[in-house]
DNA sequence: TTATTATTGAGATACATTCTCAATGGAGCG
DNA sequence: CGCTCCATTGAGAATGTATCTCAATAATAA
């Protein structure tokens, strides 16, 4: 069982909730990769892989994998969402292209900064953040202009 | 006529299209203030004033206004999106209660030169982006307190 | 006028997500 | 162990936003 399962474990049991092998085989299925899952996802790969959990449970444990601040869920816009683990993964924004769908990340902790900065200017506690750039990745920007 | 009901005509007849009697009051409705307004709330309006336009001619004008570039979509997570006018109006980011809801705008324009590199970095070709922040706004921040 | 084309509205459909509620099955107790 | 009790689950219904379909209507062109 992988560090992040044992926390989720952890988070599960301090809740005193049931550690459920449906509730496992989700967070297993997150922590299997650094990729942008969306919910949807999560579930076919759980069928394919012969776990059975149903779709409520699937977006039922990802709000727990949430709330225990070892995924986070980022929203790329146009209704899609997806969930990503955190650790070792240090906070990041994203591009997102509007041709292949492909999201990359990036980081600029000045940009992160200068959000506290409007926070405080406004009065506004900030609880969390989206920043997503739109437009064409590297390689669609080749094939558009071919 | 507002100049930019009068903009809009005039994009709507270069494309070739008909500036009818629905088109002209959703455009009055969105220009009628500089608040966030959805598609939903639209539709209210002009049914409370007796304009009557469907659903589908709302969402199909604010489209078009959209396409003019009078009127910018901004998407407000959790799948909310709203529309504001962009005459007078610089582009900014939002800062979004999640307690009352309210949208307050702010300007940094260090953060867009900053996704500008961030972009060329990547090789990336930005559209368009969206930056929220999401927490309590200063009014909710005190009565939550209290 | 008549033919052609654009626009509209009502409702159907799509889609992601949440909800409902009966069935299941651990956990704790005697 | 047997028996409650209650958390959990799954199937499908419901929700909310947005788009689509298509027949009726209105504008334009011939
Ligand atoms: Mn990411
Ligand atoms: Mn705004
Ligand atoms: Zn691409
Ligand atoms: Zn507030």
């Amino acid at each position: 069982m992988k560090p992040e399962t044992q926390q989720f474990m952890k988070f599960i049991e301090t809740k005193g909730l049931l550690f459920t092998t449906e509730r496992k085989s989700v967070a297993e299925e997150v922590f299997s990769t650094h990729d942008h899952l969306d919910a949807e996802e999560v579930l076919k790969k759980l069928k394919s892989t012969g776990s059975k959990a149903s779709r409520a449970t699937v977006y039922r444990t990802l709000d727990l994998l949430v709330e225990s601040g070892l995924v986070e869920k980022i929203d790329l816009g146009e209704g899609r969402s997806a969930y990503e683990h955190t650790a070792g993964h240090p906070h990041h924004d994203h591009l997102v292209c509007t041709v292949c769908g492909e999201v990359r990340e990036f980081e600029e902790p000045l940009i992160e900064q200068l959000q506290e900065w409007a926070c405080e200017k406004a009065g506004f506690r900030a609880i969390g953040h989206s920043l997503n750039i739109y437009g064409w990745c590297a390689k669609c920007k080749l094939s558009v202009k071919a």
